[in-house]
DNA sequence: TAGCGCGTAAAGATCTTGTGATCAGGTTGT
DNA sequence: ACAACCTGATCACAAGATCTTTACGCGCTA
């Protein structure tokens, strides 16, 4: 498994994967005839693409910055199946379209059961076989939409997806590209998210188990949000699950009425009661 | 099975989230045959599905709650791409798999496009189909997480697992989140649930034979249920067998006019009393 | 009534998180 | 190309919070 010439087309990608709407594809294949054919619609679509001739570590891959994996299992034999299962495992956001040769129902199986999006049949038609890779990128894109990049105001501070960087009294916090990332998806829901569901989603894998990558970054953006606003909190840590993001007022002191700052059951637009 | 998906939203509701993790489907096709063969590997798989004959409306599909939509395009001829546009636009979170007889590329093409998030050609095994739509609910599921979780209400008690807390009276019970877990394990059904059962979906693994830990931490939701709410009790003891949750106000002395909570007759055991 | 299951309580073990520092790798400016 | 600088990945440690285990006595069933 060679990471040949990993290194990724455009370097400046500052995030990971709002990188943009368009397609970034990988093509694990052999076959020198589909690589051409495959080659002139993507290049008609201004797709940013890369053949592969050699499995690629998943760690290239995610140096790639993919939207998306296309393989023909057939390159790697029967290793190709582990190959599958560990890419899909790790790149959960990964949409990886196996384009191979006749095969049994069982193996077609196979591999969807093993994460795999989509199972093309050889020979195919080149713009049917780009339609099926977009029809799986679009699914997963469309969890990333939402974090469009309309300026938000949490408390005293303000997201500014446009700048890449946050404001509190028109002072920037000087947050690192990583940084105002988390800040970013933090602030763009209001639930809990567990430590696995931020790091797949800033760093685009899977997290490693004993990873303390998310509390590190979790406390340099509390620092510089007390820094910023001493008189807010807006990091909230649920003990054995994750964070929340909300804005709260530092109860400095007395103790008014009572703290409805819950903002959590007054709004049950969707309980059911029995 | 008749289109009729009043059960589904009116009803004990509980059911409409715990059933979260499993496939609801509607088939929109007229082969009776291919229904059939269909519908053994759906039962086999304990897959909640319906059958239509004719395309059901958007707000009809909404209604329903599927998770995935598989149709075979045939039933409504030209008519059909238009249908297919409406339901993949108004619905993006719904899985759209086609499954229709030969066709040509430009028509495969065609119907990706418009946002089916797969084609299969007839004649096909049940079996890779059903792993077609998995395969598109799988990429759809992880869009749709944050709305999947719905708050539910039972008594005085809200439980909220997308902040992973239950409130009373907009006051957090202050549950750890392994308390939570069992909370919302036990309010999402109405069964007893044995002790061995709630450990092993908890925990994930099977409990050792004479393990308290279930009772401990049932005995610390009671408390923090009866100090939240006290008039009123939720978790019910099945000695020799396990617990049950049903909020039932606490008749002290004088039967006021309680809600509808019936304990006499209701009181049948049974798993689908619901 | 005897035996077992269950409620209750507390102490100890274990797991999580906050925090500061260090190291390696990449970036920027000259 | 080189060097200063910045950023991000890890580590070790401490403080808490949570979970597990154990013990005892009552209530339920037979």
């Amino acid at each position: 498994m060679t990471p040949e010439g990993s290194e990724a087309v455009v370097g400046g990608a500052p995030a990971a994967q709002r990188a943009g709407n368009r397609l970034r594809l990988a093509v694990l294949d052999r076959d020198p005839g589909f690589m051409l054919v495959l080659s002139n619609r993507l290049d008609a679509l201004g797709c940013e693409y890369r053949s592969l001739t050699a499995p690629a570590t998943v760690d290239a891959l995610v140096a790639m910055r993919l939207n998306a994996l296309l393989v023909d299992l057939a390159v790697m034999g029967p290793a190709g199946w582990e190959y599958l299962e560990r890419v899909c495992s790790r790149l959960p956001g990964l949409a990886v379209v196996v384009c191979t040769g006749p095969s049994s129902v069982a193996q077609r199986v196979r591999g969807l059961r093993l994460g795999a999006d989509a199972w093309v049949t050889k020979p195919c038609h080149a713009e049917e076989l780009i339609c099926v890779v977009e029809a799986a990128v679009r699914r997963h894109r469309r969890a990333e939409m939402p974090a469009l990049e309309a300026a938000a105001m949490f408390g005293e501070i303000t997201v500014r997806p446009d700048l890449y960087q946050a404001y509190a009294n028109d002072m920037s916090l000087e947050l690192t590209a990583r940084e105002f990332e988390i800040l970013h998806l933090l602030s763009g829901s209001d639930r809990v998210l567990r430590r696995e569901e931020i790091y797949e989603r800033v760093w685009g894998y899977a997290m490693a188990h004993g990873d303390r990558s998310v509390d590190v970054f979790v406390r340099k953006l509390r620092q510089k949000l007390r820094s910023a606003s001493p008189r807010w909190s807006y990091i909230h840590t649920h003990f054995g699950v994750g964070y929340r993001f909300t804005p709260e007022p530092e109860d400095a002191g007395e103790p008014e009425l009572e703290l409805v700052t819950d903002p959590g059951p007054a709004e049950l637009d969707t309980a059911f009661a029995r």
